[in-house]
DNA sequence: GTCTATAATCAGATAGAC
DNA sequence: GTCTATCTGATTATAGAC
């Protein structure tokens, strides 16, 4: 390659992105307002502005435009989590989290997948970014909770693997949904109930 | 009708019973096992023994087939909180019942529907078994929380309706999931320590 | 790489005989 | 009411021209 033509095929490679960033973008999108199953490839398509078939010649398949979101979403976390000051209180970090957490589901933005789909697992598991970003986002967020039940502020008997997963799965509570539904709340409402029903519990203190 | 015909009539009513209740048996499972969309008619003709036209003669779509499992799953939680003593600790017996909730999760027996499907959701609102059975569980749940919360027992500071959500979202709550697939605690240690999270909370006391 | 057109498949629902 | 056979529509994915 000419020096010449490098910052053509950069430019090319640039449009190239910013394509892939309105499919994942479209994407992620759908995956948050209907899910995976309901969401078709063709209804991507429309949304972006392309024809389907150009579509797949980006991604190979439903699946892997699934998981392109999921990386994309891995990544904003990974992003927020870099923000938090590291030698803040990790319980107030945690917290923070979890606020952007479900932020982001309040705006419409998480998406979300079936669990129980095993090609979609499959195309996941073997999605390297979206895995390395997975590992990355646990060992920060397990890092504080140890530090943070080293330092008795979360419940030390309760394994540090499962206050992580109740954080995971604050990404697809259905209390929000509900909430939400129900008309009675704000935003900042339903965001500050979860967080004081996942954190302080049900139980009078 | 003459006097001799009804014995007959009631068999063939009974026999009928039966096999709707193999038919809902089996959509259960199949929603447990797979969810609504995953969930094929065929499979369900197939695992009740019967073709497919004949399931469409009992029940007219797909969604109520589904309804017809939250019935069901609705039906038991009612007689659970039947036979709950009245007179008991309330918070005791909420306890019970999510605990109830999480052993038919973990027994795989929990049916499990898309919360954001449209027209799933018209048929399940326009099913006044289901309705009944969700007002009639909503009632008792409530009660008992409002009894706990003028005891100092739940917190008072948040919204009934909020923890009457809380509850209800065990009943699909990812962590069961997560920790299941771990495979690293056993169903009765899964189900103590979401009890704890739930009641509890994270936060050391 | 993008398009139009189409293949291939699958799933919900129905027709019509018995 | 149950069956076999079929319809109908939707959806993922691809062929092939430009």
């Amino acid at each position: 390659m000419s020096a010449i033509d490098t910052p053509k095929t950069s430019f090319k490679q640039r449009m190239l992105q910013v394509r892939e960033d309105a499919i994942v973008h479209a994407v992620n999108r759908l995956l948050a307002e209907k899910g995976f199953d309901a969401m078709t490839v063709d209804e991507v398509a429309a949304q972006v502005g392309i024809a389907k078939a150009s579509l797949y010649k980006h991604f190979p398949s439903k699946e892997d435009l699934a998981a392109a979101a999921m990386v994309r979403v891995m990544q904003r976390a990974q992003d927020f989590i870099s923000s938090l000051p590291p030698e803040a209180d990790p319980l107030e970090n945690l917290r923070a989290v979890v606020r952007w957490v479900l932020q982001v589901k309040l705006a419409g933005d998480m998406p979300t997948l079936p669990s129980q789909n095993s090609s979609l697992r499959a195309t996941l598991m073997a999605n390297n970014d979206y895995m390395d970003g997975l590992m990355e986002v646990s060992d920060r967020l397990g890092a504080w909770i140890e530090a943070a039940q080293a330092a008795g502020q979360l419940s030390a008997k309760l394994p540090a693997i499962a206050i992580l997963y109740t954080f995971f799965a604050r990404a697809c509570d259905s209390v929000v949904e509900f909430l939400q539904m129900g008309g009675l709340f704000t935003d900042e409402q339903i965001t500050e109930l979860v967080l004081s029903t996942c954190f302080e519990g049900l139980i009078a203190r």
